[in-house]
DNA sequence: AAAGAGAGCGCG
DNA sequence: AAAGCGCGCTCTCTTT
C-alpha cells in the first residue's frame, strides 16, 4: 500500500492509494502534530510517498518517529528519465520541468532550494508518482526497475538516519591527535608551532628565507632554482627525488593538510555533542554513488579515524565488501572464470592462483585498468592476459567502451543509464568528420571519445556496483531494526529511535559502520554479512558470485586498516 | 570584495 | 603531449 503525502500550506494531504496508484481511502488534512501521530499508526508495510526525504523524514526523525519503506519521487524521477529501459514513457519524453530542475539544485547546488520543499514542495506529487508507475509498468525490465527505485529510495531513508544519529567521535582524541602532529592549538589562519618548524627547515634546505610553502608558485620555483628536476609539487613527484628538503617538506605538507582539512576548525563545525553529522546526498553521482556535503564525509583521512570510538558498552561493527567492483564485473558479464577466481578468497588471489599473472599487485592493477581503460603502464601491459582469461568480463568494458566513445548512453544491471556528452563534445565529433578537418581536429576529437568511452566503461561497473551497495544498505537497515525490536532494545515508537538500537552511522561505498550496543555486535556482524549475500542474490539470482566481507568487531575505527 | 580556475590531496 | 574512473574541500592566484 502506498501513502502519498504532500504539503498545502501549513498542512500535510495524505492520500492512501492502492498498488495502482488510484485512492483506497479518502484523502485527509492534517496538522504536522496530527501527521506524526498519524504516521505511528499505520503498517509498517506502507510505502510513503513523498517529494524528497530530505524535505520530510528529517522532522519524523526528530520527533522520534522512523519509518519502514518511501518512494522518493525527486530521485526516481531522474532515474526515469534517463534510464534506455523506461526510454518510451510519458515521463521520459516530456520536456523538462520543475522534477529536473530539482534534481539538479538537489544533486550539486546550492541546498537551499531543497529546504524550501518543506513548504510547498515540487508540483502536483500525484501525478509525477502516476507518471512514474506507469513508466515502470510499460518497461523494458519493470523487475529491475522497480528494485533500483525501491534502493534508492531506501538509501535515502538511510542517508536521512545516518545523519540524524551522527558518527561517534571523541573531540579528546582528535584534540590528543591534533596536539602531537601540530603543536599546542593556535588561532585559525596562522601556522602551528611544528608546522613553523618544518616551515623553517624548508626555507633553509632551499635558502630561500621568505619562502611560504603554502604557496606551490614559490615552493616549485624555490625548488627549480636548486636544480630540481621537477614539474609540479606534488608529494609523488618529489618522492622520486633526493634532497635535503624532501623530507621536511613531505612533512610539512602532510601535517598541513592534516590542519586544513581535519584541524580544529574543522571539529568546531562538524562535532556536534560527540557526533560528526554529515549531509549524506544520495544520488548525488552520476554513477548512482552517493556524495555528501560538509565536513568531507567520504573522504576520512586515516589518520584522524582513531577518533571514531563507540560509546561505552557499544561497538563499532566495520564491514566492507572486498574486491567488489571485480565481483560486479563478473556479474554483469556472466563470466564464470571470474566469478571462480574469487569464490572463498582474494579475487586477485585467485587471478595469481589461475596463473593470469604472477603477483596480487599485477592482477589488481590489471583489474583496474580494465575497468577504468589504462592502456599504458603495468595496468594496460597485462590487459591482454587478463582477456584470455576472462574473456566475457573484459569484453563487457570494452563494449561499454566503444559505446561511450560513439556518444551513445550504458545502462547500469539495474536500470540507471550513462548521462550523453555534451554540445562540445559532439562538436568535437563532427568537426573531425568534415571534409576538411584537420589532424588537429581529428586528434582533438578521438582523445575527447576516449576519455568519454572510459567514462561509459567504469559507468557500467562503479554504477551497477552502487546498486549493489544500495541493496547491501537497505537489507541491513530491515534487519538492525528485527535485532533491535527482538533484543527489545526500545519499542517502536520511543523519543530517539536509534538510542538504544544497533543503527548504521556511516557508508563508504563500499564499507559500513554500525553502531551497536556491545552484547548485540555479534548478532550485528551476522546481519551485515548475510546483507551482502542477500545483495548478491538480488542482483544476479543464482549465478554464483560471491560477496565476502571483511566484518569486524572494535572499539575505534583506526583498529581496521 | 567576490567569484572562478587551478593545484593539490583526501577517500572509494 | 597525454596520461586509468568517480568525488569534496582548502588554499593560492587571477580575474572581474
Amino acid at each position: 500500500m502506498y501513502i502519498l503525502v504532500s504539503r498545502d500550506g501549513g498542512k500535510v494531504l495524505v492520500a492512501p492509494l492502492t498498488d495502482d496508484g488510484s485512492a483506497s481511502a479518502p484523502e485527509l488534512t492534517l496538522s504536522d502534530a496530527e501527521f506524526g501521530r498519524y504516521v505511528q499508526e499505520q503498517d509498517s508495510a506502507a510505502r510513503w510517498v513523498w517529494d524528497d526525504t530530505v524535505a520530510w523524514y528529517p522532522r519524523l526523525l526528530a520527533g522520534g518517529i522512523r519509518i519502514a519503506r518511501c518512494h522518493d519521487l525527486r530521485l526516481c524521477h531522474v532515474i526515469l528519465r534517463h534510464s534506455t529501459l523506461s526510454a518510451g514513457s510519458d515521463l521520459a519524453s516530456a520536456p523538462a520541468g520543475e522534477w529536473d530542475a530539482s534534481a539538479l539544485s538537489g544533486g550539486a547546488g546550492e541546498g537551499e532550494a531543497l529546504f524550501e520543499l518543506g513548504h510547498g514542495g515540487l508540483p502536483d506529487p500525484r501525478g509525477e508518482f502516476l507518471r512514474q508507475l506507469e513508466a515502470v509498468r510499460a518497461a523494458t525490465a519493470p523487475g529491475r526497475l522497480r528494485l533500483l527505485l525501491a534502493a534508492e529510495s531506501a538509501g535515502a531513508l538511510v542517508a536521512a538516519e545516518m545523519q540524524f544519529a551522527g558518527l561517534p567521535w571523541r573531540r579528546d582524541v582528535h584534540e590528543r591527535l591534533l596536539a602531537t602532529e601540530l603543536g599546542p592549538r593556535v588561532p585559525h589562519g596562522t601556522r602551528p608551532e611544528r608546522l613553523e618548524r618544518l616551515a623553517a627547515r624548508i626555507r633553509v634546505a632551499l635558502e630561500a628565507p621568505a619562502l611560504n610553502p603554502d604557496s606551490p608558485v614559490e615552493l616549485l620555483r624555490a625548488l627549480k632554482a636548486t636544480g630540481l628536476p621537477i614539474a609540479s609539487t606534488r608529494a609523488f613527484e618529489l618522492r622520486r627525488v633526493e634532497h635535503p628538503v624532501i623530507e621536511p617538506l613531505l612533512e610539512y605538507k602532510k601535517r598541513s593538510r592534516l590542519l586544513s582539512a581535519n584541524g580544529w576548525a574543522w571539529m568546531d563545525a562538524w562535532v556536534v555533542d560527540g557526533r560528526f553529522h554529515p549531509e549524506y546526498l544520495p544520488g548525488g553521482v552520476v554513477t548512482g554513488r552517493w556524495a555528501a556535503r560538509g565536513g568531507g564525509a567520504l573522504q576520512l583521512p586515516k589518520q584522524v579515524r582513531g577518533a571514531v570510538v563507540a560509546d561505552d558498552g557499544w561497538k563499532l561493527v566495520v564491514a566492507d565488501a572486498a574486491q567488489l567492483e571485480p565481483r560486479i564485473l563478473a556479474g554483469l558479464a556472466a563470466d564464470v572464470a571470474m566469478a571462480d577466481a574469487g569464490r572463498g578468497t582474494d579475487l586477485y588471489a585467485g587471478i595469481v592462483a589461475g596463473g593470469v599473472v604472477e603477483t596480487r599487485q599485477q592482477a589488481k592493477g590489471a583489474m583496474l585498468g580494465a575497468m577504468y581503460g589504462a592502456t599504458t603502464g603495468q595496468g594496460g601491459q597485462l590487459l591482454p592476459r587478463l582477456a584470455a582469461a576472462y574473456p566475457r568480463a573484459v569484453a563487457a568494458v570494452e563494449a561499454a567502451a566503444r559505446l561511450g566513445e560513439r556518444g551513445d548512453v550504458v545502462t547500469t544491471l539495474l536500470g540507471r543509464s550513462s548521462p550523453r556528452p555534451d554540445a562540445g563534445w559532439r562538436a568535437a565529433q563532427a568537426q573531425a568528420s568534415q571534409p576538411g578537418a584537420t589532424a588537429a581536429d581529428e586528434r582533438r576529437a578521438r582523445s575527447q571519445a576516449r576519455e568519454w568511452g572510459r567514462f561509459t566503461r567504469n559507468f557500467i561497473v562503479q554504477g551497477s556496483a552502487a546498486e549493489w551497495a544500495l541493496c547491501w544498505l537497505a537489507e541491513i537497515r530491515k534487519e538492525l531494526w528485527e535485532v533491535g525490536t527482538r533484543a527489545d532494545a526500545s519499542p517502536g515508537g520511543s523519543p530517539a529511535p536509534f538510542r538504544r538500537r544497533p543503527h548504521l552511522v556511516f557508508f563508504l561505498h563500499d564499507e559500513v559502520i554500525v553502531h551497536t550496543p556491545e552484547a548485540l555486535a555479534k548478532e550485528v556482524a551476522e546481519v551485515v554479512r548475510e546483507a551482502a549475500a542477500r545483495a548478491g542474490r538480488l542482483l544476479f539470482g543464482e549465478f554464483p558470485v560471491d560477496f565476502p566481507l571483511s566484518a569486524r568487531i572494535v572499539d575505534n575505527y583506526a583498529e581496521v586498516t
